[in-house]
DNA sequence: ATGGTGGTCCAACCA
């Protein structure tokens, strides 16, 4: 079974770039993010000829999650205890005996500011109901855009990054809890190059100098990270005409 | 040291 996620930065705009992806890496399951795209307007039809069903959590202008898959998704979730919240971050669904819980997190804009403290808070109340995932569906994957980079090693100049967002210790260190629930960052089970990041910032020349970060993530269970073969950022994507800023990460489990 | 690009939607926000 072959996973990934991938923040889009506007489903409506990279709609040609998830079908011509889609088409190529022929997963069976693609956590989106960052759709910005209202559950009327989302193009269904045009996925569903490439193959593939979706289930979506849309908002208007900002934020949006939904998994697309070549099964047909089950018990869709978008919103959780103790977090009332109109942001469109969450997408649980189960697909062929997996359960995908896909998450846009909260970006938090700045150390120290509002943002920043509702992304701490919405983190340590997303890892209380993962909680619960973990011992409710032992093949579980968690995946998505977690804008936090775990390791200084994922970032291409933790110098100058030390201590701001996507990067400071209360981040990592929610992080870390999450993973500690057993659930493991299968990038980091393989072999990789160095410099392997997920988003480059479009101002300078973030691409092309490779001043990236890896904050996209596949975070899967026991039972499923003991079965993972293989998982890989594809930067191929962001090579294309009018990219998105983040790339597609892909992981691979045997059946 | 600052600001740079891009999406949404036309001023200002979010990233």
């Amino acid at each position: 079974m072959k996973i990934a996620t991938w923040n889009v930065n506007s489903l409506k705009v990279r709609l040609p770039h998830v079908l011509q992806w889609l088409e190529a890496a022929q997963p069976d399951v693609l956590a989106v993010q960052e759709t910005k795209t209202v559950d009327e307007n989302f193009p269904l039809a045009e996925i569903e000829a490439a193959g593939y069903k979706s289930v979506f959590s849309g908002q208007k202008t900002y934020n949006g999650v939904a998994i697309l898959s070549k099964v047909e998704a089950s018990e869709v979730v978008t919103d959780i205890p103790y977090l009332d919240d109109p942001q469109r971050r969450i997408l649980a669904a189960t697909v062929d005996g997996v359960r995908v819980v896909n998450l846009y997190v909260v970006n938090g804009s700045e150390v120290g500011s509002e943002k920043y403290a509702y992304k701490l808070d919405w983190l340590a109340k997303v890892t209380a109901w993962l909680q619960e995932q973990v011992t409710q569906y032992p093949k579980l994957v968690v995946l998505g855009d977690f804008n936090i980079a775990p390791e200084d090693r994922d970032v291409h100049d933790p110098v100058a990054w030390e201590g701001q967002i996507l990067c400071s210790e209360p981040e990592r260190t929610a992080l870390q809890t999450i993973q500690s629930l057993d659930l493991s960052d299968v990038f980091r089970q393989f072999e990789q190059p160095e410099k392997a990041f997920s988003w480059w910032d479009y101002r300078a020349a973030g691409f092309r100098r490779n001043l990236g970060l890896r904050i996209d993530l596949i975070l899967a269970s026991k039972a499923l990270s003991e079965s993972c073969t293989r998982c890989v950022i594809d930067r191929e994507p962001r090579t294309w005409e009018k990219p998105s800023d983040h790339t597609p990460v892909v992981a691979e489990f045997a059946e």
